[in-house]
DNA sequence: AAGATAGGTGTACGCCGTACACCTGTCAAG
DNA sequence: CTTGACAGGTGTACGGCGTACACCTATCTT
C-alpha cells in the first residue's frame, strides 16, 4: 500500500491536473488558503514543480477561470434570445455559487482569458442573432456587466467568505443586532421585511436566487423594450 | 531645514493621518503597493508604529474604505427619489474614478463598514421617502447592488489596473489585435462600432460614462416602472 | 518626585512567490 | 549498446509581506 501510495503520487504532473488540484484547493479551503506551497503539499510535490506546467501564480488563476468557465452550459437550442441568454446568466450563477472564489478572482484579473472571451462572444452572437444591432448589443452588454457571469454583485455577499465555502457555516446570528438597528432604521426595516421563514437575518432571511433573478428580469424586460422599439443610441456627438 | 524636515517627521501620527497617508499611496502606486512597509516609510516610520492607530492591515482597508465614502455629495434637496438616488451614485461614481482601488477594495471586504452601512440606509430612506414599500425598496437595493455604489461593473475596467492609476498611461494599441478579432467576431464588432473618434480599441473608444448611465437608467427607469404599478413581490410562499 | 500611559522602535517569525542550479528518468540517434 | 538531449521533479535561497512581543522614552497626572 505504501506502493500504492507512492504510485498515485508518482502520477504526473500535468497542467490539467495542476488546475484541478487548484480548483478544488480554492473551493474548499478558500481563495486565500491557495498558495503555491499549499497547492503542491496537495499534489505531493514540492512547490516548484508546479512552476514547470503554470508560468506563475496569476496563470494558475487564469487557467482556473477558464476551467470554471467552461462549467457553464451551452446556449439552448431553439429558444429566443431572452430565454437563452436567461438560462445560460443562471447557468453561470450555478457555476459561481460552486465556486465562490470565483468572482473575486475574476474581477481582481485585469486581462480576459480567451475562454471568457469566448463565452462573452458567444452571448453577443446570441443578441445579434435575436436581432440586436450591435450598437445596442454593445450597450447591452455594458448594462449587464459582470452579470453576465451570473455574478450576484451583492454588496456584501456572505458566500464569497473565506473558508470552507458554504459547508457548516450557518452563521445564524451574525447579522442585525438590534443596536444597529437603531443605527440604521431603514436597512433594518428592509431586513426584517425580506425575511419569510425566520426574521431576524439580512443575509439568511431574504432569498437571493429571488433577488437575482429579480434584477435580471428587470435588466432584460428594460433591454427587450429597447429592441422593441429599435432604439439607437443617438448619443451627442460630443 | 534638516530641522524642518524632522519637526515634519515628528508631527504625530494618527489614525486619521495613516488613513489619509494610506489613501494617497493607494491612489498614487496601485493597492498593491499599499503594505504597511510602503505606508510606515511614507510617514517616515517605523512599520510597528502603524499598529498603534490601526489595529491591523485589514481594519487600515474598513477605514480607507470610510474615509472615501465620505467623499460622496450628500443628497441634493428636494428632489424626486430618481433624481437624489441618481445624482448620488454618480457622485460615488466619480469617487471611484478617482480612487480605483476602492471597487477592488470593497469588493474584497466581507463586512460593510458602518460608512457604507450609513450611505445605504439614507439610500433606503430616499426610497421609502419616494413612495416605496419596504418590500420594493428591498428588492430594488439588491437589482442595484454594488451600483448604488457607483460601480462601474465592467467585467474588465482598466481604470482599475495596478500602479499609478490613470496618470501617463494611455495604453493605446492595446486591446483588438486582428487575431482576437477573428476569433471573436462578436466582441471585435462591437467594439468597433462603439469607437466614436478612433476606431481600434475597447475599452478606450467607448464612452464609460454613457454606458454607465445607460445602465444606471435602465434600471431606474424599470424601477419607476414598477413603482408607479404597485408592484410587490408576490413571491410563492415555498 | 513618581509612576502611569501613549506612542515610536527593533528584532524576529512564519508565510508568500519564485529565480536558479541541480538531479534523474526516458527516449531517440549514432 | 552508448550517448546525449530534454522534460520534469528537487533543494536552496532571496526579498517581501503582516505582525507578535519586548523595549524605550517622552509627557502628563497626582
Amino acid at each position: 500500500m505504501a506502493e500504492q501510495a507512492e504510485t498515485l503520487r508518482r502520477t504526473p504532473l500535468s497542467r490539467d491536473r495542476v488546475l484541478r488540484a487548484a480548483v478544488t484547493l480554492a473551493d474548499e479551503a478558500g481563495i486565500e488558503s491557495l498558495s503555491m506551497r499549499n497547492l503542491a503539499q496537495d499534489l505531493g510535490v514540492v512547490p516548484m514543480a508546479l512552476y514547470k506546467h503554470v508560468a506563475n501564480k496569476d496563470e494558475l488563476l487564469d487557467g482556473m477561470i477558464d476551467v470554471i468557465v467552461g462549467e457553464i452550459d451551452p446556449p439552448v437550442p431553439d429558444a429566443d434570445w431572452k430565454r437563452v441568454i436567461r438560462e445560460r446568466i443562471l447557468s453561470a450563477r450555478e457555476v459561481l455559487l460552486r465556486h465562490p472564489w470565483a468572482a473575486i478572482a475574476i474581477e481582481s484579473r485585469n486581462e480576459a482569458t480567451p475562454a471568457l472571451l469566448g463565452y462573452l462572444n458567444s452571448m453577443v452572437g446570441t443578441l445579434r442573432e435575436g436581432g440586436f444591432s450591435t450598437d445596442l448589443a454593445h450597450h447591452v452588454m455594458h448594462a449587464m456587466g459582470s452579470r453576465m457571469l451570473g455574478f450576484s454583485q451583492e454588496l456584501f455577499d456572505a458566500s464569497r467568505r473565506a473558508g470552507r465555502s458554504g459547508i457548516a457555516e450557518p452563521d445564524p446570528p451574525a447579522a442585525f443586532p438590534a443596536e444597529a438597528a437603531a443605527q440604521f432604521p431603514h436597512l433594518a426595516a428592509i431586513a426584517t421585511a425580506a425575511a419569510h421563514d425566520d426574521t431576524s437575518v439580512v443575509g439568511q432571511g431574504c432569498d437571493d436566487q429571488f433577488e437575482f433573478e429579480f434584477a435580471l428580469d428587470l435588466l432584460l424586460d428594460g433591454i427587450e423594450r429597447l429592441r422593441q422599439q429599435g432604439w439607437t443610441s443617438s448619443r451627442p456627438p460630443r
